[in-house]
RNA sequence: GGGCCUGUAGCUCAGUUCGGUUAGAGCGCACGCCUGAUAAGCGUGAGGUCGAUGGUUCAAAUCCAUCCAGGCCCA
């Protein structure tokens, strides 16, 4: 007789591969079909919700690895706080708006853009988005991202265009709003502003030269030896065309500077360390240095402007370096982004007397209609007449061109619309509600914290075309701001019905509300301003056009979880414009992830080729891994990727998935409904197994709770392992394979394997969706089973199943089976076995050991899985001893008796049965239980 | 250059808050067993100057300083 036709093998349809890369896909579509994303949030109607807020991804290009880490962190919170027992919807968002687009559209256009009106334009740049929130879409979707696809916030919506713009004309109505004037690179070629991104540098040659400006205050107040000296501060510059701006001359507060006299009595006041360097320079061989002092006693002293009747300032600034020049700096805060900087400190105009073509305008008097770059040798000139130009030659060096015409482009001060940290007292609002803000991790706290606390005015002007409009009125006649309730909600009304291109298409007269008048001077024309809002804004106000717009959302949202680059970015825009209006964070919690890098650490860039594209980890290995990946990483730190850990993650992925495949197979015959067996009839061990997932299922939920997702991943692995695979499962196979199917003994099992298996799926649900999906399909039904995994709660911890004083019996029992098999290890290598169950085993205990194992006597052959077991007091003469337990030796021998062809077991007892001859008593009565006709056929 | 952060076995992570016995786990690797989870399963073993240096202390992966490497944001 085949005996192996009388045990109970698993048998399952769960396939042992997974072939995720295929399989992901369909079950995608079903899901889709089933509609689940809606029958979960029809399931969870009236629970409490938990907002997780999407930051938009801007709507360029395809989704990066970096993206996808965003999306599935986001995917696996908002899975598992569902599961938790909240509502969590899931509205994902795009960034539409901003240059990158329009500078794309720009090239795709060429020369066709200057025939097209902004409209037109406009349009292009709404088709370019919508084509790549297409594909960012499905690029989303396939990594298991579960949302509201078919209905995600778009800031160009035509809603949301609206609430942009309400929300701007909110900040104008406080008078938070202004305009002031502010340098940026401007071509005199395009006549257009240009952002950083649209910048080249080329190398140029420029004029250098060295420039005295004569100290107008009294040089004794410096140093005493300086009195009645002429005493004159020397400059060094690239852009003469930027003295006619000059109105300061900046010093470095922690630099030496040192007074020189030189050849007719003259004093030059440098940096210490550049004398030397600049009088080589100059020319002057015959010098002495007659002083020397700190910057501070220089600050806000006068000097006089070379060829003006007016001041220039000595003010302190860090920029100023030694690398070149004097270490005194020629500041035209009108003309260079740090001169403006440090020009905001001491109170200095943006003074930039240059029109849109690059040409002086008639204030500047001795160059007015000159282009700025031909007037450089004119004021060079003037220079020389004035007797105040030390030096001139010639230098080669970076210089920034214009994208599109590559001509040299300047820096000019134009007027720019900023939002006032001060006026309102919005920073001071702001640094209160970062302190009611939970940051995880806390660090986060500082470093917005410190943004806020040093940023500037927001300048939220952009001179671009693809955005919203900064949507106020200026009346013609006095320059006044216009802005009120009714003007507000006009705008609102046109934008919501007709999108922000109204602005561009419309009369001022058909934008503003009828009989709208000027509150300052009574006058009744206005003029709109052209000027875009920095897209920042627009994604910042996210929290009214989507939290508050939303009826099934809550304003302020729970959560935003973006990467640690957006304190500077989304989370500040964010809280700026909701502490603005509405004096509150937008959020009650704001988590951080890391970067991904290589497997060095280094950040991934094109040119080093270490990129990894998400698409290409999909395809190998399958969304489940980079999901697993992105499970098993600490994030708040940066985090690692490369093949070596995919491939890890891939085997870490087959041992869950056969050890779940194992169970299942094992259970094919389980009606949880009729065969579970009660917890006080269960084996001690199955009982010892369900008091171990308490454990895990305890600190599954809690790490849930914290986002500690890796905790999750490795315990759940660990998990697999060690508690079940080389433990608790090993040791079951000869109890499920050959006691009779329907035994107390193989139910009760049975029973503890169901539990596992289903509290397993659960906790693995958030992360690995699609795996856990297919496990709850091959679980056995039961009356209310759910459809999908995704449908149910987390497995809840129950006290009835806990057992402490057990466990502490069966933890002190594993430490004595992890030392018997060293000793088996050890006469396998002395080829005294092979197989465990060829060896008989004693085990010799101290008293404090014997106490506790005398009562599993009974299961030891089993539990050790060896084919004899037996228990005895006191150390053992010639036998293996324990190395980290006290008091305890191991004699292993091979076992006696025939192997029972049916258990495998060595026993006495074999050859003993009439019927049965070549299997053992244990075997045999549970043949007798069996009906044996299908197989003896 | 400044702000914030990170650095424990080949890999992913514990341990660092409140210093205290030979620094842990799993994977991978090597070797062995099994062939009734089988493109599976079990076991044993080797692997770390805890980024470096200096300091505080009876005692430092843990506290302090400096440096090195890396990341994000600024300049």
């Amino acid at each position: 007789m085949d005996y192996k036709k009388t045990l109970n093998l698993p048998h399952t349809g769960f396939p042992m591969k997974a072939n995720l890369s295929q399989k992901e896909p369909k079950q995608l579509s079903a899901w889709e079909s089933a509609e689940l994303y809606q029958r979960v949030r029809e399931a969870s109607k009236g629970r409490p919700t938990f907002i997780l807020h999407d930051g938009p991804p801007y709507a360029n290009g395809h989704i990066h690895i970096g993206t996808a880490l965003n999306k599935i962190l986001k995917d696996i919170i908002i899975r598992s706080r569902q599961m938790a027992g909240f509502d969590a919807p899931y509205v994902p968002g795009w960034d539409c708006h901003g240059l990158p687009i329009e500078h794309n559209v720009d090239k795709e256009l060429g020369a066709k853009k200057k025939e097209m009106t902004q409209a037109q334009v406009r349009r292009q740049c709404r088709a370019y988005a919508e084509k790549f929130i297409d594909i960012q879409r499905e690029e989303f979707k396939r990594l298991g991202v579960m949302g509201e696809w078919d209905n995600p916030y778009l800031t160009m919506n035509y809603r949301y265009e609206a609430i942009i713009a309400r929300e701007c004309c909110k900040f104008a109505l406080e008078g938070s709003l202004f305009r002031s004037k502010k340098p940026i690179h401007w071509c005199c070629n395009c006549k257009t502003a240009l952002a950083e991104a649209e910048i080249e540098y080329h190398d140029e040659t420029s004029p250098s030269v060295y420039v005295k400006f004569a100290l107008k205050d009294d040089p004794a107040q410096i140093d005493a030896r300086l009195a009645g000296r002429k005493v004159a501060v020397v400059i060094w510059t690239t852009t003469p065309w930027t003295l006619p701006a000059n109105l300061a001359v900046a010093l470095h507060p922690d630099f030496d500077y040192a007074a020189v006299a030189v050849a007719g009595g003259e004093v030059l006041i440098l940096a210490r360390e550049l004398v030397e360097a600049c009088m080589q320079t100059f020319g002057i061989a015959d010098y002495e240095i007659v002083a020397e002092f700190k910057a501070d006693v220089l600050e806000n002293k006068r000097c006089q402007h070379p060829f003006y009747d007016r001041d220039s300032l000595i003010i302190l600034g860090d920029h100023v370096t030694l690398e070149a020049g004097t270490g005194c700096v020629h500041t035209a805060p009108g003309h260079g982004r740090e001169d403006y900087d440090v020009g905001l400190q001491y109170g200095l105009d943006a003074y930039s007397p240059v029109n849109d073509n690059g040409v002086f305008t008639d204030e500047v008097g001795l160059f007015a209609g000159q282009f700025v770059f031909k007037a450089n040798a004119a004021i060079n000139q003037t220079l020389a007449d004035k007797g105040v130009l030390l030096a001139k030659t010639d230098i080669r060096h970076s210089y920034p061109h214009c994208w599109r015409c590559k001509r040299p482009v300047i820096f000019r001060a134009t007027p720019q619309w900023f939002i006032s940290m001060e006026k309102t007292g919005l920073r001071k609002k702001s640094l209160e509600e970062i302190d009611r803000v939970q940051w995880i991790p806390h660090w986060g706290r500082e470093r917005i914290y410190g943004m806020i606390e040093n940023r500037p005015d927001w300048c939220v002007s952009r001179q671009r075309a693809w955005g919203v409009p900064i949507t106020v009125f200026i009346c013609e006649k006095c320059d006044t701001v216009h802005m009120d309730e009714a003007t507000m909600n006009h705008i609102f009304d046109q934008f919501a019905a007709h999108g922000a291109d109204v602005w561009f298409e419309k009369s001022v007269p058909e934008l503003m509300p009828k009989d709208a008048v000027c509150t300052h001077c009574g006058h009744t024309g206005f003029t709109k301003e052209d000027d875009i809002l920095d897209v920042w804004f627009d994604s910042g106000v996210s929290q009214a056009a989507v939290l508050e717009d939303r009826d099934y959302l809550t304003w302020p949202a729970d959560l935003y979880l973006e990467g640690s680059d957006q304190h500077r970015g989304w989370f500040h825009s964010a809280l700026l414009t909701a502490v603005g209006t509405r004096q509150k964070a937008p959020y009650k919690a704001v988590l951080t992830h890391g970067f991904v890098v290589d497997a060095e650490g280094k950040k991934m860039s094109k040119s080093l080729g270490n990129v990894v594209a998400p698409k290409a980890v999909i395809d190998k290995y399958g969304a489940e891994i980079l999901r697993m990946w992105v499970s098993a990483s600490d994030y708040r730190d940066d985090v690692r990727i490369s093949d070596n850990i995919l491939k890890q993650l891939s085997d870490a992925y087959r041992r869950i998935r056969n050890t779940s495949r194992f169970i299942l197979g094992n259970l094919n015959d389980f009606d949880p409904q009729k065969d579970a067996v009660p917890i006080d009839q269960m084996l001690d061990i199955d009982r010892f197994a369900l008091h171990k997932l308490q454990g895990v299922i305890e600190r599954a939920l809690k790490a849930y709770d914290t986002y500690e997702f890796h905790v999750i991943y490795h315990r759940l692995y660990n998990y697999c392992t060690v508690d079940l695979s080389a433990f608790y499962l090993d040791i079951l196979k000869d109890r499920l394979y050959t006691s009779p199917a329907a035994s107390l003994a193989r139910r009760s099992a049975q029973t503890a394997m169901y539990a596992i298996l289903d509290a397993m799926a659960r906790i693995m649900a958030p992360i690995m969706p699609f795996t856990a999906e297919e496990i709850w399909a091959y679980l056995p039904a039961v009356a209310d089973k759910a459809e999908s995994i995704h449908l149910v709660s987390f497995p809840k911890p129950d006290a009835a199943l806990r057992d402490e004083t057990l466990a502490a019996k069966w933890e002190t029992l594993i430490k004595v089976r992890a030392e018997v098999t060293k000793a088996l290890e050890q006469a396998r290598s002395d080829k005294v076995i092979g197989h465990s169950l060829d060896a008989a085993v004693t085990v010799g205990l101290s008293d404090d050991l014997y106490a506790v194992m005398a009562e599993f006597e009974t299961d030891l052959r089993s539990i050790l899985i060896v084919s004899r077991a037996t228990v005895a007091k006191g150390e053992l003469t010639d036998a293996y001893k324990a190395q980290e337990v006290e008091g305890l030796w191991v004699k292993v021998a091979p076992a006696k008796g025939e192997k029972c062809q049916r258990c495998w077991v060595h026993d006495d007892s074999v050859g003993s049965i009439a019927d049965h001859p070549t299997i053992c008593a244990r075997c045999s009565g549970a043949l007798a239980q069996m009906d044996l006709s299908d197989m003896e056929a």
